[in-house]
DNA sequence: CGCGAATTTGATCGACATCAAGTACCGTGG
DNA sequence: CCACGGTACTTGATGTCGATCAAATTCGCG
C-alpha cells in the first residue's frame, strides 16, 4: 500500500538523539580547530548554571533543551528564553551569567571556554563580528518578548508561542514540546491554567491537533499568525 | 538668610541644557577622530528613525530623551527602552532598526555612520569590543525588563522604574521627568491610570514627594528598593 | 488669564489569576 | 503486558488586580 508513510511512524522529536552530522559544526567552532571543545550531558531539572556564577563556559545545545531564567525573590520566574537543538547560550560580555539555566529534559551540551573564545575574538575579526551578532541576536528576541509581556494577551502569547516553536524545531509539521504548561506559562507571564485553557481553545476553533498534551501539530498558520498580531 | 539656598531654586532639568563640557565625551567616539560626527535637533515627538529602515546613523542624545518603541497592529505600544543625556542608541547588528525613536521633548543628537564605525572597529579591537559591550548592555536591560513586564505586579514596576530614573538623571535627589504618564505606562505594560495611582499611594505613603507631576523627590530609596523586587 | 493637554480620581468591568478537583499521561515494576 | 503511582494536564468556580470608561482638576504655556 502506499499510505503505509502515513501511518503514525512515531517521529523522532526534534530534541532527541540528533541524525549522525547533524547541528555537528557551528560556524564559531569550525573556524577555530585549537579551540577546545568538551562534551557534558545533563539530567532533567539539572543546574547548568546560575544567575550571578563566573561564566567560564559558552554552551552549544546537542540534544535536549535548556530554560534560561531569572527569579523574583518571593519565587515567581521569568523565562527569558528556551535554548533548543543548535542554539549557542551563556555567552556574556561582562564576566558573570545574568540567567539561570537549567536542563529541561536530558541534555547533551557542547562547551568552549569562554577566555578562549575571547582570545580568537581578539586576533580574528570575523570571531569578534560573529560574537557580536550573537549577542545582537539574544537582544532580538528579547525586544520581541517585552513586546509580547507588556501587551500582548494570552491569546497572542500562546500563538506567537506555537509559531515560534513550530519555526524553530517543528519535525514533519509536528511539535514536540520539550516543556511542561508550567515552563510555557512563566516563558509567557502567564499562569499554567491559561496556557491549558488557551491550546484547548485552539484545539476547539480546529488551529491545531493534540495526540498528548506534548505533540502539537498546527492546522492553520495563517490563522494562527494573525491572532498572534 | 542662610536658607537661601533651601528656596526653590529652579534646578535645571537633567534633559536640559548640559552645562559647558557636560557628556562632550564618549570613548567610542573620542578615540578615532576620523569618524564624522553630525549634530541634530528634533523637535517634541518627531520621529528619529522608524521600524524597519536602514540603520544608516548611529546616535548619542546629548539633550533632551528619546522612546524607543514597538507597536502592535492594533496601536497599543511596547516602549523597551528611554534614551536619556549620555546614552548611545540605534546601534544595531543587522542592517535595519528594530524599533521606532522618537524624541520624546527637543532632543539633541549627535549622529555618527553606521558604517564608519564598522570600519574602526574592524581595524580597531578596542572599538569591536565596545560596540559589542553596547548591545550587551541592551540585552542586559531588556532581560530586567521582561522579568519586570511578565512578573512584577504594578506597584513594583513603578518602583523599579523611578529606582532607575533616580540612578540614571536625578539631580540633586530630584527626578525631573521627560515624558508623560502615558509613555511610562507604555513602557511598564500599564495604562496611565494605573501608574497615576500607584504614584500617587507612593506619595500618600511618604516615600516620595512631588512637586508638579513631572518633579520627583525619593524620600526613601530603601523602601522603594524593597517594594521593587 | 485662558485654553488644551496632562493628570488625577472615581465607578465599573473583565481578563487572567487563584483555588480546587478531577483526569490523563507515562515511566516503573510486577 | 498490565497495574500502579506520581506528575502533568485539564477543567470548573470564584476572586482580584489592573483595564476601561468617565469626569473633574491641574498644569503649563502662549
Amino acid at each position: 500500500m502506499l499510505n503505509q508513510s502515513l501511518a503514525a511512524a512515531p517521529v523522532r522529536p526534534h530534541w532527541g538523539q540528533p541524525a549522525p552530522g547533524d547541528a555537528e559544526e557551528s560556524p564559531l567552532l569550525s573556524r577555530h580547530p585549537e579551540l577546545v571543545v568538551t562534551e557534558f550531558t545533563y539530567g532533567r531539572d539539572k543546574c547548568i548554571f546560575g544567575e550571578g556564577e563566573i561564566a567560564e563556559y559558552v554552551y552549544q545545545v546537542m540534544r535536549g533543551a535548556v530554560r534560561s531564567y531569572r527569579l523574583l525573590n518571593d519565587g515567581r520566574r521569568q523565562i527569558g528564553a528556551f535554548r533548543l537543538v543548535r542554539d549557542v547560550f551563556g555567552l556574556e560580555s561582562g564576566s558573570s551569567h545574568r540567567l539561570t539555566a537549567e536542563a529541561i529534559c536530558e541534555t547533551k551540551v557542547r562547551m568552549v571556554k569562554r577566555r578562549s573564545l575571547e582570545a580568537a575574538a581578539k586576533s580574528d575579526v570575523v570571531v569578534a563580528c560573529q560574537l557580536w551578532t550573537m549577542t545582537a541576536n539574544e537582544l532580538r528576541h528579547a525586544e520581541d518578548h517585552m513586546l509580547l509581556l507588556g501587551r500582548k494577551t494570552a491569546a497572542q502569547r500562546v500563538a506567537t508561542f506555537l509559531l515560534e516553536l513550530d519555526r524553530r524545531i517543528s519535525v514533519s509539521g509536528e511539535v514536540a514540546l520539550p516543556m511542561t504548561r508550567c515552563d510555557i506559562a512563566d516563558y509567557l507571564g502567564l499562569t499554567l491554567e491559561t496556557v491549558s485553557r488557551t491550546v484547548t481553545q485552539f484545539h476547539e476553533k480546529g488551529v491545531l491537533t493534540l495526540s498528548g498534551p506534548r505533540h502539537i501539530r498546527l492546522r492553520d498558520r495563517a490563522r494562527l499568525a494573525a491572532m498572534a498580531a
